[in-house]
DNA sequence: CGATAATCAATTATCGATAATCAGTGAGGA
DNA sequence: TCCTCACTGATTATCGATAATTGATTATCG
């Protein structure tokens, strides 16, 4: 589901910081080792430190900076190596929720065909971020077909997109290419044969994780009051 | 909270917070999908709102609770449903791990060899906590072996579930039994066929999700944690 | 000269107060 | 009667200010 700009519940202020920190570190504009000082981050987003302090909490259970007690938060050297190790984790968990619909039948082969249509439409509009969005949801459609709320939990958690405004873009790639891959896993899924489908859901996570990563979204600067 | 005599706040406010919360809820001290307030907790440790809100924080990290954003912060229901999902999670995991190793070559044979027969001993004398010890000793190893530090993250991540929900030790599982399926297990990883180990390693945890499991969810005291 | 103590500036951790928002309740109107 | 909506009490989100701690710098002394 994607967020509707009508009536925007106005998220927290604290969550939108969160988001323009994200974006700021996954795309390389603040450093690893660089120091995140409240103060004046808080100065920066025109807010007081409290959200600021929040955000930062947050980020630490993302895993992006690490916070040493009294001592300040820094973002965290490898961001890109665990970019990288991502996707060999979601390949983890993405391969047992295949196992686990499929066991089950409960894939919803419908929503994610639509979603390779999404794919499709968004490669020929040449529109990246649609089918960066488009992917998050085919692949979300398995994780959540599992039935296995901790399996989801834990996936969402790795995902970036599932919890930010912030989307990765893989550089460097045809988007006619992710719709093909998506679509022939798809097609093994649907194929009925249990380990085929698996092997294809995990090397279908492996295959993205060598390629360079961008990032993109938007991020509001300083808050509106 | 009761002021330590020791002048030495060694620790954050948030920091103590947080580990009494902890303790709280995977005693059972307060019941799942029970409403944490921050003004009555800080109230109750006599604090203000700021440590116990960051505390709330990191226990949403944690998976301990969740936060609905403006509404509260509740202590998340997680009936025995979450510790046999864990297994699964922890399946998918590890096989991962295994084939990582294995590819790279690093399994530590001699260590996870040893940590068998510390379960056998352990099996020897009856001394249940003792086999579960080294049973999450094994399975590190395999996890730390496949050198990627986010899976060892996320895969650490896990033991809370375990430790919270149920004393762990499933009943009416022969000790003698665990040392077999370990024993066997690492045979297999030995074996050097890449498949069979990591079918092996997925269904070692898958099995014991279908073991039936002490429910009472409650640890014997949550102190010294 | 080199080590240690005293001092200083920067920053985090915490506080107490306030604004914003939510859930519940009862009055008024179709 | 049922529904809408303003009102109220409770609680979260945010603020601005202060205490406490850190790391660096300088002064002191052997």
């Amino acid at each position: 589901m994607t967020e509707e700009p009508s009536k925007l519940p106005r998220l927290t202020l604290a969550r939108q910081i969160r988001d323009s920190l994200v974006g700021r570190i996954v795309s390389g504009q603040v450093r690893p080792g660089e120091r995140l000082v409240e103060t004046r981050l808080a100065a920066t987003y025109g807010t007081s430190q409290a959200p600021v302090r929040e955000a930062l909490r947050e980020l630490e259970a993302m895993r992006l900076v690490e916070t040493q007690p009294r001592r300040g938060t820094f973002v965290r050297p490898f961001i890109q190596e665990t970019l990288r190790e991502s996707y060999v984790v979601r390949a983890a968990l993405e391969e047992s929720a295949t196992r686990l619909a499929l066991l089950a039948g409960t894939v919803p082969v419908e929503a994610m065909r639509a979603e390779v249509e999404a794919m499709r439409a968004a490669a020929q509009a040449g529109d990246s971020e649609a089918s960066a969005r488009a992917s998050v949801s085919f692949h979300r459609h398995i994780v959540e077909a599992a039935h296995n709320e901790l399996l989801k939990l834990t996936w969402e958690g790795l995902q970036i997109e599932a919890r930010t405004s912030v989307t990765m873009v893989a550089t460097e790639v045809d988007l006619h290419d992710i719709v093909r891959d998506h679509a022939e896993l798809l097609a093994a899924i649907e194929g009925g044969d249990l380990e085929t489908a698996c092997r294809q859901a995990r090397d279908h996570q492996w295959h993205y994780a060598d390629l360079p990563h961008d990032a993109h979204g938007r991020m509001r600067d300083s808050a509106t009051g």
